[in-house]
DNA sequence: GACATCGGATTACAAATGTAATACTTTATA
DNA sequence: TATAAAGTATTACATTTGTAATCCGATGTC
């Protein structure tokens, strides 16, 4: 139930990075995010500075060097984003956006399935 | 076609209320966020002019004062917007968020069948 | 006509963000 | 042991954003 932090564009690419992959070291990182953007490792480095002065990410000392791991809950934050995108752009209302990112999405028979499976489930409640 | 410019969080309010309003006065556009928001009517002038110089508000004379309206589609900006979220908190799979949208949603009976059709629609595509 | 007022134009200023570069420290290397 | 390399810490700097205040010109008011 802590507050949550709030997370810049750039920020999120460094948080999923950490979120999927566990504690890395700041090259790993820089690693996972080459080919999804142009930043110099500086950069990156800079990104976890701020994350962790901002409670979103903590370190353990491994030898001389560190490991970064994420301190706060990804569903959290996700749900966080969420709720904040749908209040922003929609002002609040679910119905015309789920809608919207319906009829946009690019799904498999599977995935429809699925997600009619879950709606039927939200009937019954 | 045309390239949409970013709109800032508190910028968002304002481009809501010219969208579902017309042409607005300054004044109208505060009177329409009292309530929703603490800003003083400088501040949304403010946001007016910024918005004005990103050309995403345009404006007509009305004897001495502006009538403002929006310059940029709303279909496209919160179409921009959704994918921008969906690649930045979901790195651009749709699924896992879309479960979760629906998990989350407060949705009514007509609503629920509602979706269930889109998704049957899709569905054979 | 002098003055208060309403609206728009210009200016203010700190915090957050994007994007690094430089400095300092410890360790491996010649 | 002086030096280069690897890592972390500190500093940099332009933009964008949040949140206004001040200035200026047209207008209405006494």
């Amino acid at each position: 139930m802590k507050k949550l932090p709030r997370i810049s564009e750039s920020e999120w690419l460094v948080m999923r990075v950490l979120w999927s992959n566990g504690a890395l070291t700041a090259n790993e990182v820089v690693k996972e995010l080459t080919g999804q953007t142009k930043w110099k490792p500086k950069t990156v480095k800079t990104l976890i500075t701020r994350l962790m002065q901002k409670g979103a990410v903590r370190f353990k000392k491994e030898g001389r060097k560190y490991r970064y791991y994420a301190a706060v809950s990804e569903v959290e934050c996700v749900g966080a984003q969420r709720r904040s995108f749908v209040r922003r752009v929609y002002g609040g209302t679910m119905k015309p956006m789920l809608t919207a990112f319906l009829e946009d999405a690019e799904l498999s028979a599977e995935d429809i399935s699925e997600l009619k499976r879950i709606l039927e489930q939200k009937g019954k409640e």
